[in-house]
DNA sequence: ACTATTTTTTTCGAGCCTCGAATTAAATGG
DNA sequence: CCATTTAATTCGAGGCTCGAAAAAAATAGT
């Protein structure tokens, strides 16, 4: 609740989760003796009302810190955050992952954390977790890089390095796992128990959330939405396959589209931003072929979502990255095939929304990720829970 | 723990269930006083050890009364159970579904349950719910068949007249949920947290458990798998769209394949079981319209798996009803499907298995359905614990 | 300034579910 | 008939929860 909400009342945490106000009272009181939280005099609207004020609570800044980090093709960020979530220290430095040997991914990300937390003011709280994300694939138990489109080396270990440079416990996640976690922080009446965030860039990755689980494949640990069959024997992807969605709707496909290269093209992987704007632009003066690139994009992922749809009920739907530069002929077509394809849901009702910027989202998925371990710890040890009832059947 | 195993000590529940003894104690013996169990003296195996002897505990038959019934194209079945599963009432008569009014449907099955309680020997116990298996959409609530293959009629209400008639909750669920219920507790071990039961017949329907839950769509209680797209502007589908995995794998999509009647065109509804025969045979013989049905069918099945494969991790997958008889011809099609859409996947380490006939597992599953929610009546309304306390004077 | 009122928070006693330790029960072995 | 073994129960205690009562901390009114 706290985590959510600063400045509650514990009238206003009894009210919202049920609890009794003695119940409230005691966890509270215990979580103030640990200095966990912190209370400050004055009602929670600022009005002066009769009766005893109310004590505003809040989670304590200096409870601990986390740091999260970012790697991806050209650059590293690692942002250090209080216990609150406040960024307490920042980095974003460059980083030539594809010229980079395997051993210099766990070096570098060493190093630029150390840097920032050297620039902390003093008093800060203790680091106490790390948590990375990264694009492509991760084990589920997060301890390394399996396969990654931003480099040739496989299995980059990441976690054994971090925790012993540093002696907390440290994770890596995939990149679309972390965003659909940012979003279900930042908007939680939207991206609430079901919903998808779809990272449209080179590739198309997914990051699920289903009843309020994030969905985690057998390897990767994030849906292989991007590789979805749209259109058996359809056209060359990445991965090697035919007729995958991102066959149709990564940066390479559109490009491929757009210059009518042919869908048994080898796809490039070396597509400047620059190239989908003039793609882009091209579209918005008519050009047909451009208009096809993102039509074909629009329909192959709006099949997939139909698809999904057709299986669980529909759900909001969050497009990330640069590919929503593009949205305005994407939208079209996506929201015609998911009508086209589940007689039960028109494309118009489906509730769209865009966030070009995907890092800062990466960012915040990984810096909510470490603290709710790190909350989880914190109840553990407070108040050890009583042990579960686990069906052993 | 009971409803799976009969004839259990408190010992082995202490162990299974990771509860202590004491805990054990104390809730059995609760349920022993409410006459919910029954004890038996002698040990699990039989066998005479040192020691004091076990008692073995088991739900107890007279507890309570379930109905379950399953209405078809042709026939209504009904099956009274005990409160251990065990049938002590069955009637099966013909109905035909094409012919009757709308409100035949619920006449006609309130007869054939009282009919069913009449014959029952006196001394059993009390009908307490009554649950009903249809094909087709019916409401989340379980109030009504919305839509069914087997009439014209829509929205037809069931739970509220059956409620009426025998003063107990009752519930209409989908044939494909049911059929999926009664594999997880017919083989635990293999159709566990994580499965698809496909039912192959004139359309396609599935049953999918993901995490211990029975995925439900937004109107229809089963996913909506036969009409997830196969093939973007593909074959025409019973459901007026194109390229549904259905109107490939459908008997009414074999049919037109086999018969070389082209994919536009429109889909009997009234195919029999010998034509699908016919086809059989003439596959057997080398018929390439034949093969070529069987192997369009597996591919669609196949890639429509993989889809799921791709989105969750791979899961076992149950094939039930008459479409199994042409296993032989589609499981090679339909495995090699998945190992060519999921990079992850070998289509030959997908587990799957063959129930040819549906019926009975979806009177199995309307039986767990009742007696499960039975059970929970039971926990909940159950008087709380209390010590016992021994008179002081 | 003092008291009544209002509102929030804390304290207190109790209930429920769980557990471990000790006890009781019910058998076999010698 | 007693020692031994195994199963089940009883007992006391702990953890989390609650409702009722009390306490705390403010305003409103005289």
């Amino acid at each position: 609740m706290l985590r959510r909400h600063a400045n509650v009342s514990r009238k206003h945490i009894s009210q919202e989760t049920g609890l009794s106000a003695s119940t409230v009272s005691a966890i509270t009181s215990e979580l103030l003796d640990e200095a966990v939280i912190v209370s400050l005099q004055g009602t929670e609207d600022g009005a002066l009302r009769r009766g005893r004020p109310q004590v505003r609570l809040s989670l304590n800044p200096n409870a601990a810190l986390v740091a999260s980090a970012v790697q991806q093709l050209d650059r590293i960020a690692v942002t250090v955050c209080d216990y609150t979530g406040k960024t307490v220290a920042e980095i974003d430095r460059a980083f030539r992952a594809r010229e980079a040997g395997p051993e210099e991914f766990p070096r570098t990300l060493i190093e630029t954390i150390s840097d920032a937390l050297t620039s902390l003011r003093p008093g800060a709280g203790q680091l106490e977790r790390i948590e990375l994300g990264v694009q492509g694939i991760t084990d589920v138990e997060g301890t390394a890089m399996l396969w990654s489109p931003i480099t040739r080396y496989r299995n980059i270990g990441m976690k054994e390095a971090l925790e012993k440079a540093f002696g907390v416990p440290a994770r890596v996640s995939n990149d679309c796992c972390m965003i659909a976690l940012a979003l279900h922080w930042r908007e939680p009446e939207r991206f609430a128990s079901n919903f998808a965030a779809v990272l449209l860039s080179h590739g198309i990755g997914m990051g699920l959330m289903l009843n309020d689980v994030l969905v985690t494949g057998i390897r990767s640990s994030a849906t292989e939405f991007g590789h979805l069959s749209h259109m058996p024997r359809g056209a060359l992807c990445r991965c090697g396959r035919s007729g995958c969605i991102e066959a149709y709707a990564g940066d390479y496909a559109i490009y491929r589209r757009a210059t009518n290269a042919g869908p048994e093209s080898v796809p490039r992987n070396d597509i400047a931003q620059a190239e989908i704007s003039q793609i882009i632009e091209a579209a918005k003066n008519g050009d047909k072929d451009a208009i096809a690139a993102f039509t074909e994009a629009g329909e192959a992922l709006g099949t997939g979502l139909a698809n999904m749809f057709a299986l669980v009920d529909p759900f909001p739907v969050a497009l990330v990255g640069s590919g929503t530069r593009a949205f305005d002929f994407i939208e079209g077509p996506l929201r015609r095939a998911i009508g086209d394809i589940n007689p039960y849901v028109s494309g118009s009702e489906i509730e769209i929304s865009c966030f070009p910027n995907e890092k800062p989202l990466i960012m915040e998925g990984c810096t909510m990720t470490a603290l709710l371990e790190l909350d989880e710890e914190i109840a553990r040890s407070t108040a050890p829970l009583q042990k579960v009832f686990t069906d052993a059947i």
